[in-house]
DNA sequence: ACGGGCGGGACTGCCCGTTGGT
DNA sequence: ACCAACGGGCAGTCCCGCCCGT
């Protein structure tokens, strides 16, 4: 009776049509900061380079961070991860997720990933919320985990390997964006993520 | 080690009646924080129960975020860090630093820490900033390890391993909050961490 | 009397089933603002719980406010005015025009009318929009009243009775809501109209 | 040891000068509300127009409708109640009062009176905000006579005599407006006033 | 070192006009 | 004709900065 039956298209419509103003809401933002810093860029210059009103401006994003913040591909992530085989290791479905969604921001576009990523390297701000949003997001990715490989392993253990993953992006994206955008951002990823899985040498040395 | 011992007394007591001060002041903004909520307690509110100007209140904490996250331990860490035998194992030299910081907040008020971290969890806003905090003293940390043991140990796997070092106390602190403060947070420290360097066996067979 | 009954039945069922949206949305209304207080319930929680968008809410009711003012009785009152014997006493009047309409949303659903009271006694926005109301009201009240005895009273000084008359109706809620409901309205309303016709005693040794 | 000790003069003045600022404001406002209407002026123009911040602004009022309702009689007025002889009739004691207040108003500018009494009988939003304001001074006016002449009254019978007096300022500055302040406030003020103890005579007819 | 005055920017909530879909 | 979504405007609040006097 309501409208969710038919199939796709006018939700979609609607949602990519929201897609494109915040890409474009984005893409003037973006150019704003890098010209004149992210703290001195004030909604209201972004609003009126985008040619609309402020209060819009936070119809599309809740909060000037998430104007860097945001990217397309966050909703497809957990169903790229659902899509995964149970039983296969944690490091490589983990590596299989990123590379399809950085991965596919970083081709796509990668000034724009560049210029995102250089700001959150360089804003304390940002740089909280990205970890924060990072966390976050670990939460429900978690839930999916569970839910999948429940039974082998262990709910903190789970934690723990996921966070230290987690962390080799940070690391990755780090590096990269310190190289200027030069080496090859999946590469680097996964050296990042070998250097986890060959770093416990170390550890193990503490644990003996 | 440092220099704070040796100018004598005016410096530290100046500073001790700074830290009594903000001990103060970060009492009654946790206390009513409890009663109505991060969000609805307003600076004025702090400053009026702990009977001092609004504008008082930001010479002793930068941004209303820090009267959560500040404790007096914060300076120590790099000292006891740089205090660890140069070819201890890393994990092992991150466990002692965080026992001697953390676990000292721990033994000392135990409720107060348990308040502290309740909102850590909860709040957006602090669960960013703390992520946020934990990388940006990780840069420090890191440099003095690798003036320490810099040739022993490549620069990128020291902040992949460093990272997921980190990830552990999160995790142990989320978990130790989960269960209301009821079991030993130092033992479940020990938990993660040990999770951590076993979690080898997933993460190898990912690298077979 | 009015041109209500005319114009046949379509009319009226469309306003009928209005009178019922509003009913339905003002019940939804009164039980989340009981929960969370008028000032932290949104117009967005409103209109979702009652099912509609919130631009339809606006439709129903001018401002947030009317949402707790709006009654049934409204439209009712000044016919019932109309209807009273010319050289009645004004404050028989007035006491019976007021029992019919206050009293008829007393006994149909004294909850609802004590919820709404309460709130007109708390929240200072309420109160003010209450007197407000009456006021206007009484605009149009006064026009019926010199219509029919124009010549037999002077103008100010109906308009002295008459303010003195309906401030006996906010004295009488006010105490019935301070008693939880738990009084009779209309006796407290009696008695608050005896009041100030008696109170001349004391008037009266300050005009001698 | 705190300020207070040195009586006067240091809060005096700050106050004084947060006084002469107010109305450098209002005055201000009711200039560029006269031109353009209430609704039609924005605070950025009353900022702007008293070359002050919207941010200040909001440090004299806490709301636009304060910048009409404000006056700087308010607070005196309970000190001349308490202390007229507890004796006194009713209508005298409030006579007295209201003498005081208004009538310092009246004297002092009885063009800025005219211009904020126009605009309380014409936006329905300050109209309101007027009645709920009278409403409540009217509750801590009540406590102090209470106290006063406790014994002596009933306390309901207080409530509809103390409201309906209050009415008979409200019918006078109505009066006194819609003639363009042509006439004496004050005269019109004691008509009202003997027209609410004389209309006594029309309500005994309703008692009999 | 403290308090107070002022400014500014992010953000929210109410409310309204318009448009497009049913 | 009704209604939902969209965009806009204004009031108002909070955090936090700076400058000044004490």
């Amino acid at each position: 009776m309501t409208a969710d039956n038919q199939p796709g298209r006018s939700v979609n419509l609607r949602e990519r049509k929201r897609t494109k103003t915040r890409l474009m809401i984005q893409a003037e933002a973006l150019r704003l900061i890098e010209q004149q810093g992210y703290e001195q860029t004030t909604i209201e210059q972004i609003a009126d380079a985008a040619a609309i009103s402020p209060r819009t401006f936070f119809r599309y994003f809740p909060t000037k961070e998430d104007v860097v913040m945001w990217d397309e591909y966050d909703p497809v992530a957990l169903e790229l991860l659902d899509a995964r085989p149970p039983d296969e290791p944690l490091a490589e479905t983990f590596r299989m997720v990123v590379r399809a969604t950085l991965g596919g921001l970083y081709r796509r576009d990668p000034e724009r990933l560049l210029a995102r990523v250089r700001l959150l390297a360089t804003v304390p701000e940002l740089r909280s919320r990205f970890a924060g949003l990072q966390t976050e997001g670990f939460d429900e990715l978690i839930r999916v985990l569970e839910s999948k490989r429940g039974s082998k392993i262990d709910a903190l253990s789970l934690r723990v390997i996921g966070n230290a993953l987690l962390a080799t992006v940070r690391v990755a994206l780090d590096r990269w964006q310190a190289g200027d955008g030069k080496g090859d951002l999946l590469a680097i990823l996964d050296e990042t993520i070998d250097l986890l899985v060959d770093g416990v040498g170390d550890l193990q040395r503490a644990a003996a």
